[in-house]
DNA sequence: GTGAAAGCGCTAACAC
DNA sequence: GTGTTAGCGCTTTCAC
């Protein structure tokens, strides 16, 4: 930056401005400063420039993976509306593990990220003090809680299973089945799933958990299990819809004809729940969108707004086709 | 820091020590320090150590997408690599676009990364001037050159869509179709399939190529399209497996039995290909090693080590499965 | 519109 | 094994 000064003839304060805050700097020192930054092939050291402002320009987001996953599409909306705002967007990806989730909160609270996306509403103690206490804007994501770090961005996990099961019970399926990879909003989904099927007189659950983050080849594994345990099953709900497309897939190799056979309905409703034979029936909530609201959250505390309430429900939808 | 310095009663240095070589500070004293930093809860600021070490601890990865991809798995195999070495991920999305890359490279660069890997050989001259003037260990990936930045992991686009059009015209296929993106790699992929039908009498070739980054349901599309140019289609190579899994699903619809009607082929040998009916046909590339080796390199280079060879070629493998 | 001085929080290099 | 000194490359603040 020096270099670029002397070469322009102005002060490094100018040149920062130049870069910066260009309106504030005269055209004509303006067009010398670039030229001289051209011709040196100068990078500016957004380290050194984050150490002086005490601002990094980064938002940290943490998803526990994005592999064939409803989370890509998270980080996709929450990438576009920060990258449009001039933030950076770091990915830590936790594979569902919680010690991983402290670590990449320590890493990234290192680095002084302006903001954090967080997925789910549980974190170990240390994690939630580390957070506060970091005194940055920090939005939870994908469930709902009274009691968030900060703000809360997403659905009602539990609502949504109960839902689910409310539909397939009223279309007459009695003998159910759960299929999902044991995480936390999982596990609520599937304890919403539960209580409307125990209020229903004669209806049946058998569950099959998966290890968190499985995908088709959990969701084939699960069927046979599910099928092993009552081979009179009538519809599987499984909480995500790579898990059911796998399902989907093991009913085609079965025989098992969808929906008239075995009904099945997914989660999260991602472009491929409409591209299957037959479409499938899914439960959709806004992937995408929960990361544009928490840009915006994160974003507007950035500005210094208020923000206007912290717990955001996008709530869901049912999205009804021919596999349930 | 100098809070805790302070409570611990050593020096800085001391403290700084004992957070980055705990084993050049005495037990009795690095137990007062450690005691310190959780009374205090200190969390030390990367960013000045970054600034102070000339060292950010970021390897810095650009991919075109993540999105039920081929580059996820790339990523996984950096990324696990990478962490166990002691340095971060960031990375970067370009959405097969150009101007993008030229500005996450911009921005990598300003972050002082101390490697970074980047996605195929084709970049702007802009984009390949700063990434050798930058001085860092460099990794293009999933192609190969004969000039490239720094090093370079992968495999011939060329060769492996040559190999896989002499798989179909073996098998007897003679009127092949060629789905894909409109990226560098798949253009190479289809010149490759292009040059041996050529070599072929009677042979044929009827084209549809789909936006960059495009899958299910361009697969779809992309079967439609090239049914209409030649209804007596025999076999379909398709650029990626997410394509192959569209065009299946639209052959399942359209009551095409494959591979009796029509042979599908896809590419990269993603999870799915194995776990789809029929299963699918398809191109090994090692997705996830091209990540783990890119990781190898870049670590050797930042240890100061001479690297073999720069350009290390993974090859490919064609995984005859029941599609074609 | 531009510049000078001070310092962000840490680590390299060296001394003890 | 521990401490001291001198910066890393910027931006803040305030002056002009």
């Amino acid at each position: 930056m020096e270099d670029v000064a002397r070469l322009a003839g102005v002060s490094m304060m100018t040149v920062s401005r130049a870069i910066r805050e260009p309106a504030k700097v005269a055209p004509a020192t303006r067009a010398r400063v670039s030229a001289a930054i051209a011709d040196l092939g100068y990078v500016p050291n957004l380290t050194a420039g984050s150490l002086a402002s005490q601002r990094s320009g980064i938002i940290a987001a943490i998803v526990p993976t994005i592999d064939n996953s409803i989370f890509a599409e998270t980080m996709r909306g929450l990438t576009a509306t920060l990258t449009a705002a001039g933030y950076q967007v770091l990915l830590g990806q936790t594979a569902y593990d919680e010690n991983a989730e402290e670590a990449l909160v320590a890493a990234f609270l290192g680095r002084r990220v302006d903001g954090m996306l967080v997925t789910g509403v549980n974190h170990s103690a240390l994690t939630r003090q580390r957070l506060i206490k970091a005194g940055i804007p920090v939005v939870e994501t994908w469930d709902l809680t009274a009691d968030p770090i900060d703000m809360v961005v997403g659905f009602s996990n539990h609502d949504a299973g109960r839902a689910i099961a409310r539909y397939l019970l009223d279309r007459g399926y009695l003998r159910l089945g759960f299929a999902g990879g044991n995480d936390d909003r999982t596990r609520s989904r599937l304890a919403g799933f539960e209580a409307a099927i125990r209020r229903v007189k004669g209806a049946s659950l058998m569950r099959a958990m998966l290890p968190a983050g499985t995908s088709f080849r959990g969701g084939r594994e699960a069927l046979g299990d599910l099928l092993a345990q009552d081979p009179g099953l009538q519809a599987v709900f499984c909480s995500n819809d790579a898990i059911a497309v796998g399902a989907l897939m093991e009913c085609r190799r079965r025989g098992i004809e969808v929906p008239r056979d075995l009904a099945i309905a997914g989660f999260a409703d991602l472009d491929i729940a409409a591209e299957v034979t037959p479409t499938l029936t899914s439960v959709h909530v806004g992937a995408r969108r929960i990361g544009e609201e928490s840009a915006r959250l994160l974003l507007a505390r950035l500005a210094g707004l208020a923000v206007e309430t912290p717990v955001l429900d996008l709530s869901f939808l049912i999205m009804a086709r021919e596999s349930a």
